[in-house]
DNA sequence: CCATAAGATTAGAATAATTCTAGACTGCTT
DNA sequence: AAGCAGTCTAGAATTATTCTAATCTTATGG
């Protein structure tokens, strides 16, 4: 083994959270917290709010060194999303974002470079919003604020 | 031939906007009125606000007797919205929508089936709304209300 | 502790929407 | 009528995502 090799090899980020916050976060909400998941529910809670897509939270996980399958990251997006630890945002119909911000928020979306911000809830009032028709009801009331150059 | 398809030759429905109207539509924002632009636009534009997606628009044409490809209707709903003629809708990461209203307006998501419909610009109301950061500039401000069963 | 079952992971195949390619065709100008 | 730029098209290619079925792991109960 190369000294690189073993760098590498020791590499990986330890979370800022801490283990033990992070394996409680999952199994409130049900899930064993397994190798895989503590690396992307580490990725993805402990740093502040981020937008993340499969692929960048596939390959920022796969380089730090954790093992984990593209398709894991699917099926982990999408079960955190279901538990209600991310939330999943249709902004660009080549892929779907997710966000770990939970909480009621917008966006802005750099049409330029795909990448989303966060607006501040008090930045964007909705002074007027219509009833939802008959026996159905709003689930979710997104703006977003696309932006150019 | 049989009489079925007899019919079926000679049912293509005439435009209800006239195909004058629709082809000087077409070369106003400089595209040439092919035979199936002409059928995809009179789709699109002579009847009320609509939201389609490729398929649809493909299938509804076809099945109205225009010989249209598939290819050529994603060509068409890409070029008449960089043109203006549509709008697109990123609501659903496995469809896009094109919208045949162009003007300022919000939509209402119907999770359940699919299906998109204009809010009345008057119905929601955009109180505030944050400025775009440094030297960007605001393209477009979407507000999708999404309701379930 | 260890067997075990329910729950997770995975490689690779499969699917679905969309885009690309390159050759054939057509509307418009001269 | 001829020619060219602009269009159309079948089919291949691409991309994101989901599925499958086999292999592992975690939490549990004895």
């Amino acid at each position: 083994m190369t000294m690189l090799e073993t760098m590498a090899t020791v590499d990986q980020k330890k979370s800022e959270m801490g283990d033990a916050v992070l394996a409680d976060r999952l199994r409130e909400v049900g899930l064993r917290p397994t190798r895989q998941r503590m690396a992307l529910v580490d990725i993805l809670l402990s740093q502040g709010n981020r937008h993340m897509t499969a692929e960048s939270l596939y390959s920022e996980a796969t380089s730090q060194g954790a093992k984990v399958s593209l398709a894991t990251v699917y099926n982990a997006l999408h079960t955190f999303t279901a538990k209600g630890l991310l939330r999943e945002i249709s902004i660009d119909s080549t892929q779907s974002y997710f966000d770990t911000n939970t909480k009621e928020h917008h966006h802005f979306y750099f049409e330029k470079s795909g990448k989303l911000e966060d607006i501040e809830p008090n930045h964007v009032k909705l002074s007027r919003v219509p009833n939802a028709p008959d026996g159905m009801s709003i689930s979710r009331v997104d703006v977003v604020i696309r932006v150019d150059g």
